[in-house]
RNA sequence: GUGGUUGUAGCUCAGCUGGUUAGAGCGUCGGUUUGUGGUACCGAAAGUCGCCGGUUCGAACCCGGUCUUCCACCCCA
């Protein structure tokens, strides 16, 4: 029986240009990774679930891919549990594996599992697929790939300066100019949060704060009232609203809310830090913005917090985001292990590039000479020139399957004309009998009878 | 998870209030051109109308379900 093949919802297939393309995109940020001093490694598609489930909120646990376990996963199942058809409960009994929601985590689990192993500071990056149980939509798929880099084991703020610089490296060498990397500080959140007496609200109270340029400044406030933070406390944030200009008057501001409160001063400080640096090392096509109603990631996040918009005009999701995690492993059992990192979205990258027409051309050049295939003897011959070409490092092929009856002479040249191969060659009895081969240049549609030397320099 | 949207030939899409053999352009294949591609002309092949069920004498069209597409919310790369 027939049926008509599809692949699930959110997961794409890449035709060649596509993957050239991508291919393009990965192997520039991995040229800058590495200019950083940055390290590659891998890890597992899927990890145990336990590495995974708690550490993204409960929005994220909801989005992890969980993979059901093999055998008769139903046999371990409580009776009790199967009863009361409790999902999130019997999901921990019939699935123990899930596939990974990004690759910070992994990581984590990574560095606590080969701490022996490793030289601190570990300063690693990696570039894999992750999956999210989401809906797709414009930019956003349930395969995705996550180009991260990271560093664990420094506090140091000078790893915060270099991955602004990092950024602005890597979407100056894409050649994606305009990018606006946004910074935060979790210090200041929580802060602000501590001022209003909403502490133990935080994470409401960001939400919240976080869509004021998405549905204003009174629904904001009504969302916050809402989930009982109080009213002089919001009353307390009037600043925060009217907080525009530059990053310093930004601070300034930032400064009067916050002087009663000593985590949101120091959030203030690494800021200043972070910003006085990046003045002075200057950057090359970037923008950095503080954006106190950046906040993102929340859940491991301790410091800075870092998310680039692509450039304005296109609607797009962002396209990077980062930050500090002072206790990643912790939960994993090794303390005192401060991390900080940066991701790249490859997909969204790809679609801002494309939309801004920024591919170079050159990226989809596969096979430079085609000989055409006469028969099993110029065949045999031609493969000799091949030979030569290839090792030349011209890339070269023989189309496989013989002219019959001097028919297909045409699709041949069809083939070359379809897949762009800028030259053709031709090679029958005559040629075959005075050492020479007939190069087409099928651009200008010109061909001269040439020797083997003379071909292997014309088209180099 | 919520709301909306989409699905007809390989691709992009027509198909009027349900009514014979479902159309076009592009592409594919063949020919004009048995050692020459892109242009032109001629011709041909190709569709379970996403899937399942229902209403009807009759369904691509109406109804229900399901999958898929795209979009917004939630959240996020």
């Amino acid at each position: 029986m027939e049926q008509k093949p599809s692949i699930p919802k959110g997961t794409r297939d890449f035709n060649p240009e596509q993957v050239a393309k991508r291919n393009y995109i990965f192997s520039t940020i991995k040229t800058c990774f590495e200019t950083f001093g940055f390290q590659p490694i891998e890890t597992p598609s899927f990890e145990n679930s336990e590495t995974l489930m708690g550490k993204y909120g409960e929005e994220g646990d909801r989005l992890i891919f969980k993979i059901l376990n093999s055998g008769d996963f139903l046999s371990k199942v409580n009776n009790q549990l199967y009863a009361d058809k409790n999902s999130n409960k019997i999901t921990s009994s019939i699935s123990e594996k899930a596939l990974r929601y990004d690759l910070t985590v992994p990581f984590a689990r990574y560095v606590v599992q080969h701490q022996n192993e490793i030289e601190f500071p570990f300063k690693r990056y990696q570039m894999q697929p992750v999956w999210r149980a989401d809906r797709p939509q414009k930019g956003r798929f349930r395969e995705f790939y996550q180009c991260d880099a990271d560093v664990v084991g420094s506090e140091s703020l000078w790893q915060e300066v270099e991955f602004v610089q990092l950024y602005d490296t890597v979407f100056d060498a894409l050649g994606l100019k305009g990018t606006t990397i946004k910074i935060n500080n979790r210090k200041i959140l929580s802060g602000i949060a501590e001022v209003i007496g909403a502490s133990d609200k935080l994470i409401d109270f960001t939400v919240a704060l976080d869509k004021l340029d998405k549905i204003g400044e009174e629904k904001v406030k009504e969302e916050m009232l809402g989930k009982g933070i109080p009213q002089n406390g919001i009353d307390k944030l009037q600043p925060l609203f009217s907080l525009t200009g530059g990053f310093d008057s930004q601070i300034e501001s930032l400064k009067q809310i916050l002087s009663t409160s000593k985590e949101g001063k120091k959030g203030i400080e690494e800021l200043q830090f972070i910003n006085n640096a990046i003045q002075s090392l200057g950057l090359k096509t970037s923008t950095l913005q503080l954006d106190v109603t950046l906040a993102r990631g929340l859940n491991y996040y301790t410091g800075a917090i870092f998310e680039v918009s692509a450039p304005e005009g296109v609607k797009m999701g962002s396209i990077g985001g980062g930050g500090r995690y002072a206790d990643l492993t912790g939960i994993f059992g090794l303390k005192n292990v401060s991390g900080v990192g940066i991701s790249f979205g490859l997909d969204r990258i790809y679609l801002v590039l494309e939309e801004l027409g920024l591919f170079p051309e050159t990226i989809t050049k596969s096979t430079e000479v085609l000989f055409i295939n006469f028969g099993d003897k110029e065949a045999l011959f031609s493969l000799k020139a091949i030979k030569s070409l290839r090792e030349a490092g011209v890339n070269s092929e023989l189309y496989p399957d013989r002219i019959t009856n001097g028919k297909h002479m045409k699709k041949q040249m069809n083939y070359a004309n379809k897949r762009n191969i800028p030259f053709v060659v031709l090679v029958g009895e005559e040629e075959m009998n005075n050492s020479l081969y007939t190069l087409k240049d099928m651009k200008s549609g010109e061909q001269k009878k040439v020797s083997l030397d003379v071909l292997i320099s014309s088209v180099k």
